[in-house]
DNA sequence: ATTGCTCAGATTGTCGACAATACCAAAGCT
DNA sequence: AGCTTTGGTATTGTCGACAATCTGAGCAAT
């Protein structure tokens, strides 16, 4: 019986807002599985709530992506695909490059010292785990988002920050096998803030554009190894 | 009394769906306007339906960034600011520039002939209203929107149409004074389309990121003169 | 005169019950 | 046997009432 308690976590001052956080970390952990169905009285009575303020949570978890609705036929989490994660990549190549000119245009030198500190505390982490990279499993959007941040748009950074980040930490979370560069994003992140310190706009957008672009093609390359090894792979569209 | 009814313009089958259609519309053309406070009896009572489906109207607007809601405060209209619509644009340049670059890599033929075939009827519309510019009241958004469509990316598409388009369309209505380059913007289309007949995507996403930044700078420009036009002007923050 | 408090009114948030719809299984028909 | 139909059941959509919260006017105290 997960009643969604208020101690601390969800500052939210309304249930619909500590239930939405709940369900939100629930599907990013995998803890509510891709393509699981949403039964709105069964989650009612899990989160200790009415189905008032669930509905109202669904329908946020929908606008962000990691929930699917259809009228009439209910919710389910939203389903992981291939295609849908390169999608995601090209969005945000588009966005944190615009993002990332913006800061370099915008942002104080105090911004990038904050920027230079965080790649030295990945740095350090990194030579600890030795090559199996660690960072990128949280800390490496730490970087993405702080640039988004110091963008000074406001809807870019909504759209990057509140809308796709979670979407990504989910990816993150279920295709972690696809990640092995940590240490070439390391290299990519400091050659951004060195375009940045130089105020070169131009380049730093280049820079980061190539740095996600990569990162989809590293995806790309290991999913379609992937495919060649199981060559004939049976669909599974149920859930159960 | 004006009663939602479903008598066409709103094919959505439930009556949040209609509702949120209905509003939306209020909205960009200024019928409810930028501020105004949205009470929900108010609304509900207005358009004849109870508070549930109206507060799930109101909730995807919020979504939309139509409306802007506060924790036990209430809605209201988003307020349409300078900073706002820049921020707008430079979203927009982002997202429409990766849009044209996959559409020129992956839309078939028949989709550039269609593309075509819009710009000449907007040519032939433009001859005859000479110069004081027709199109770009609605009619150039779809071609943004068509061409996002064609970027074969949900998630773009879906960000540019869904989340975007009806912000443009608002500001497009308010800030109608800011827009005098139709003739320029025809002639901007077209050196799009015919990058995209050449396949050369790198090209075709410049082209449109420098469209979609002109437009922008015009308005800049517009707002400065305004702005030394009325050496002090009065904030009026307040609505009444 | 200004500041802070109290209390009423209005508005939003939440709940439980009812209505409408869709899904699924069993029965009937070709 | 396979397909269509039909009913039951589960789930979503909608409603009206109640509770929690905020806003503003009026009054009191400094």
């Amino acid at each position: 019986m997960t009643i969604v308690d208020n101690s601390e976590g969800s500052p939210g001052s309304t249930i619909a807002e500590r239930v939405f956080d709940t369900i939100q970390d629930a599907i990013v952990r995998g803890d509510l599985a891709p393509g699981a169905r949403l039964v709105e009285p069964e989650l009612a009575q899990r989160y200790g709530v009415s189905r008032g303020p669930l509905r109202e949570a669904l329908q946020r978890l929908e606008a962000q992506r990691l929930v699917e609705r259809v009228p009439h036929a209910g919710a389910r989490v939203a389903a992981l695909t291939f295609e849908r994660l390169i999608d995601l990549a090209q969005a945000r190549e588009a966005l944190e490059g615009i993002a990332c000119r913006l800061a370099t245009e915008r942002c104080s030198d105090a911004d990038l010292d904050r920027l230079e500190s965080l790649l030295e505390g990945h740095a350090k982490r990194e030579e600890l785990r030795e090559g199996r990279g660690y960072f990128q499993r949280e800390g490496d959007l730490d970087f993405h988002f702080l640039i988004a941040q110091a963008s000074g748009n406001a809807l870019v950074t909504q759209l990057l920050c509140e809308e796709l980040y979670h979407l990504t930490r989910m990816y993150r979370y279920k295709f972690s096998a696809y990640q092995g560069r940590s240490r070439q994003a390391l290299a990519e992140h400091r050659a951004i803030v060195a375009a940045m310190r130089e105020r070169d706009a131009d380049f730093a957008e280049l820079l980061m554009r190539r740095h996600v672009a990569a990162s989809r093609k590293n995806i790309e390359i290991a999913h379609r190894r992937s495919l060649a090894s199981t060559v004939h792979h049976d669909k599974r569209d149920k859930e159960d």
